[in-house]
DNA sequence: TACTAGATAGACT
DNA sequence: GTCTATCTAGTAT
């Protein structure tokens, strides 16, 4: 509302070529945007998880295999992985290009841009509670499986330009504790005291960002 | 902090 | 047909 939205485009193919753990890092602070003709709602992107293809244990990928589910993930970059869990729609971008099946898991997002629309959808009004999670995302922008392979450099559902994060806080990823060693890997990224991201975790570290 | 129910698609036997 | 799962919300401890 009266905000100025004229810069928020689409980012180039291009983003998408840089390596699984780096576009992970690369897509903090990002704007997350889903258009509908209920309006736009859009949230920067606090958190991600890096799923590294047929060596990962935790990735659907593991081991080459390729099923009516994880066939985009061996499509090029860019494209839009959902996935549906128990009564929730999880949303992934693909990376690691053709035939290289990787994944980044967007887990958390801070509301930006239709905010009363997400709420909505929610059926909350706790602005704190509306995309700290990545089932609790994908329910706020509206994100379905009818985006299952669609290109995020096109309209209605893509990734913009946002902010850059001034640290990024790196520790094991989450809900994978099925998948043997895979589970300690420190692939799981999140703007450093961010309050919306998902669970609140020690880090393995943190990185002070020089990009940008 | 820990547990449990909810309720569904996809993978596999 | 059976089993599992990149989760969430609610309740109990």
């Amino acid at each position: 509302m009266g905000e100025c939205q004229k810069e928020i485009v689409p980012l180039p193919q291009v983003f998408y070529q840089q390596p699984t753990l780096e576009l992970s890092k690369a897509l903090l602070g990002c704007l997350l945007v889903k258009e509908t003709n209920l309006g736009m709602a859009a949230g920067y992107i606090v958190e991600t998880e890096a799923y590294i293809g047929p060596g990962d244990k935790a990735a659907h990928s593991y081991n080459n295999r390729r099923t009516a589910r994880t066939e985009v993930m061996f499509h090029r970059s860019g494209l839009a992985y959902t996935y549906q869990m128990h009564t929730h729609c999880l949303f992934n971008v693909v990376s690691g290009g053709e035939e290289n099946p990787e994944a980044v898991l967007v887990r958390a997002l801070e509301p930006r841009y239709g905010i009363e629309l997400m709420k909505t959808r929610r059926g909350i009004q706790d602005l704190n509670n509306l995309t700290n999670g990545p089932g609790k995302l994908t329910k706020s922008l509206g994100i379905t499986m009818e985006d299952y392979g669609s290109s995020l450099t096109l309209l209605p559902l893509y990734i913009a330009k946002g902010f850059c994060p001034e640290s990024i806080s790196v520790g094991k990823r989450i809900g994978i504790d099925n998948s043997g060693e895979a589970k300690d890997y420190p692939w799981r990224f999140w703007i450093t005291n961010n309050k919306f991201v998902s669970r609140h975790q020690k880090s393995e570290y943190e990185i002070k960002s020089t990009k940008c």
